[in-house]
DNA sequence: CTTGGCACTCAAGAACGCGGAGTGCCAGAT
DNA sequence: ATCTGGCACTCCGCGTTCTTGAGTGCCAAG
């Protein structure tokens, strides 16, 4: 129903449309793409595919503009994921390599994608649910309360402080404290409300009462953590995009945890990358944006999300290939550390 | 030179304009606010004001709006500090009163002030240097890597991973773990330089290694994290206020940590609220917005800044009523922590 | 010093015309 | 059967012109 030529016209009307911004005519596309064929041939063509909904015109007696339906085509049969330059490789390579804790490895990945793109990157902190307890301590801050500390194998440290109940010794602490790492050290997260259930048993009666106190806050920032913190980067490179949609819409909607977590999709396949295009995204002030999303983590276990988000047109092979890229180095960055 | 008339058109000025958004002309002025005189003798004021730079026309033959001049004056002079409204604190108090760490009180104020004044929300974390150590922790991770957590008394937690020389014992390093805070416990994040000189001596030869790699850690992360962490909130209130200047260049300067930091100002009079008005800001991207910031801390002891940014064209007595408010509140917060 | 009157200025908006890029369709060529 | 050149048509964007009205500055009188 497609055939080859057809499929050329709409990837040369993307790739011009996405270059130049303006909607493309039969006579420039015959011009630039050498398709072999006249203007009026390209015409046929094209009223075909906007029949099928691939593209369309502004007003009539304009060129056309593809559609979300013509971008989907176009980024799952018609093009291929650029690869970076060797000096891009490079650059994102000594960029991530100097950072030097988990905070400054995630700020430096999302400007780096941002610049990379020159959209705007949002990236996921590592999630404590494939992280495991690495160490825990429990340090006393004043006369009443504590403050638990908790560090993962992701390089993560959680931090809460705790109201203590009175009278509590050092010792009681210390034991507490002793206690928690025997049984919790190496748990993955996931484990630990099961490990921490059988906890309150081994502690001797009169400690009973910080150890509850202790053992819920610990819980409760587990479980509370599990929202995940995003964070984003390259705004401005919104501005130079001129959305349709009134770009405060698109803003706000950025300054949103809920809708930012949604934004980058659920894990389906991590290693593979999540393309949404206009109206496929979940929030109506994103339909006229595009999100290239993929997982990353350590080795091939995707631990959290990062992608960008950009106007719908951009161009799709070079932003797939920055945000696999970035990943992928990401990736490399967590398992060495 | 200026009489009292004069001045109390400036404010009439100030105002109308800031509501409307559009110049303001003798006959709206002479209506809506009961000056007592008629339009002519507005203008004859109004012909002096501009002379003076007070006031400018956008072309010949409009309206008259404030400049930079006429809003210091506007702000030194004519106005006074909005209190806020019983049901806004009622909600800062609640709002601020659940938050459960240092991240969560940062995170909270910087969106609670972006909400309040309906502007940019700039707010800087507590300033490690007013800090002192509550507690040091060494938590090996791995065969080689050891994880350096800071713990200060403003609640803030600061971590490093750290490369070790080979085989060091479990012992050095809960050796070297007390003797840090032994020395190190209470002591301000300032003095502690000339205190960790002095801990070398102390270690066993063997230990030594171990002891200077640390060491030197941990003097850099106490110097680096002084380039201070500063979040921000509420740009999508940008887009609402049209600034002349690009939005994408205000955009741009708010993502630069440097112009940040330059932005909030010095601690003059850490309990006065600093007002930087279009081109006294320190970045040229910054011209047409003008900056509300002071600091806070617990107690009066200053430790951070926080403001907000906003076009010049801005309503002065309530965003410092706000600012104000927020800050005063945050440093309770803190205070009882 | 204030006020009403008056001529002048100029931005913004509406009305108009036109050029040109682009289309759809048809008849002829391959 | 498909491609191609030609042709009439559409309509956006742009520049031009005109009008309107808010606002000014100045002046002479109160």
């Amino acid at each position: 129903m497609l055939d080859d030529r057809k499929l050329s016209v709409l990837r040369a009307i993307v790739e011009d449309y996405v270059s130049t911004n303006e909607p493309v005519g039969s006579k420039a596309l015959a011009e630039r793409h050498n398709l072999g064929v006249s203007p009026a041939t390209i015409r046929n063509d094209m009223a075909v595919l906007e029949e099928q909904g691939y593209i369309a015109q502004p007003h009539t007696s304009a060129g056309r503009v593809p559609t979300d339906k013509g971008y989907r085509l176009f980024v799952d049969r018609l093009s291929t994921i650029k690869p970076l330059s060797s000096a891009e490789r490079r650059a994102i390579e000594t960029f991530l390599a100097n950072a030097y804790d988990l905070d400054d490895v995630v700020t430096r990945t999302v400007r780096l994608l941002a610049q990379l793109t020159r959209q705007v990157a949002v990236v996921q902190y590592p999630s404590l649910t494939r992280s495991a307890v690495r160490h825990i301590e429990l340090v006393p801050i004043g006369a009443d309360r504590l403050l638990l500390v908790i560090i993962t194998n992701t390089g993560r440290v959680e931090q809460r402080a705790i109201e203590m109940p009175d009278g509590v010794s050092e010792d009681s602490i210390a034991h507490l404290r002793a206690l928690l790492n025997a049984h919790l050290d190496g748990c993955w997260l996931t484990d630990v409300p099961g490990v921490v259930a059988e906890v309150p048993e081994r502690v001797p009666v009169d400690e009973r009462p910080l150890a509850a106190t202790v053992l819920s806050v610990l819980l409760e920032t587990l479980i509370e953590k599990h929202e995940e913190k995003i964070v984003i980067a390259g705004a401005a490179n919104l501005a130079r995009a001129d959305l349709s949609r009134s770009l405060r819409d698109v803003l706000e909607a950025l300054e949103e945890q809920v809708v930012l977590m949604r934004l980058l999709g659920e894990v389906s396949d991590p290693t593979s990358l999540t393309v949404r295009i206009g109206t496929e995204n979940p929030h109506e002030s994103l339909f006229t944006t595009s999100v290239v999303a993929t997982g990353y983590g350590a080795g091939d276990q995707a631990v959290a999300r990062l992608g960008v988000l950009g106007p719908t047109r951009m161009d799709y092979p070079g932003t797939m290939g920055a945000v696999r890229a970035v990943a992928r180095y990401v990736g490399q960055i967590l398992a060495g550390s």
